[in-house]
DNA sequence: CAAAATCCTATGAAACCACTAGGATTTATC
DNA sequence: GATAAATCCTAGTGGTTTCATAGGATTTTG
């Protein structure tokens, strides 16, 4: 039940990719590394599979680097972290049904369903742009209020 | 992103002691792995922390077994799971604001938080009695039409 | 007492994760 | 065309966690 570096990681990339290439200049390893604290060779790996993905572009050689392949509003946070850990399944079974072996058993598949659902749900609702805009931080402490059912607690 | 084995394999184990308890007789853990599928000598694992948690009551002895410490409407699948893997942290920071070592380069922490809440909110909203019911599947397969937007389409 | 159960400790195999490393390739600049 | 700066490719390692089995000690009841 835990999210590793690797996609924490990889989402911490991508925000400080946004940032930094908002010129459409690509922008170099070396200096996402300094500005996030992943380690460049760390760095190295994580790229791959968000090229694969095509949410990023790579242009080699001198003066190159990554840019994000499309606008960070088309980038939906759910792309990121299954390019990165592949697709959301918290059981084999809440992502395929025949992949429950202990049907006859077990009466659990819809739950894990279910909070594979309400996992992906947030994660397919906020796009890249919404965690680099100024707001996002009220948005989502939003969100966690009406969690909470703990309507209109201010904390600035 | 994964639910152990651990934790799926706890649940499994309390709803067929749910099952076979009903009357508050002790059940032994030789009928539960029968019933269940779950090897004898892993259900001897799986049964400590539950113990530890109050959420079964052991006897020992011969004819002796376990027995739901409480009523089943009185125990929630959070309760469980936290009972088999520790509390619900899909990352350190989650839970634990001050576990945020990079907090000056990350504005993930609200968004892990978000996910972790969505995770609880489903693990406190049923009980095992739930899960006990004749209608449990008819529930969540409701609320996981809800969650895909497809309002009123009939399955059964 | 003896059977049937819980209880305790150890251990091994496998998978996964985080990260490092070496070096090949590409390409803009001089 | 050489060079520097970057991507790109392939390995591999140390550590941790997880899954599961096993042996045997202890408890308690028939």
């Amino acid at each position: 039940m835990k999210i590793g570096t690797r996609a924490r990681y990889t989402l911490r990339f991508m925000i400080a990719l946004g940032r930094l290439s908002s010129k459409g200049e690509p922008v170099g390893l070396g200096e996402v590394s300094r500005s996030s604290g992943i380690s460049r060779r760390y760095l190295d790996h994580l790229v791959v599979p968000l090229k694969s993905a095509s949410l990023i572009r790579a242009k080699a050689g001198r003066a190159g680097g990554y840019v994000l392949a499309r606008p960070a509003d088309d980038i939906r946070l759910g792309d990121i972290i299954e390019a990165a850990i592949g697709p959301i399944a918290v059981t084999e079974c809440a992502v395929d049904p025949e992949a429950c072996i202990a049907a006859e058993f077990c009466d659990c598949r819809e739950l894990w369903m279910l909070i594979n659902r309400r996992i992906t749900a947030v994660l397919n609702d906020y796009t890249l742009a919404d965690m680099l805009s100024e707001t996002w931080l009220a948005r989502v402490q939003h969100e966690l209020r009406k969690a909470d059912h703990e309507p209109e607690l201010a904390r600035i």
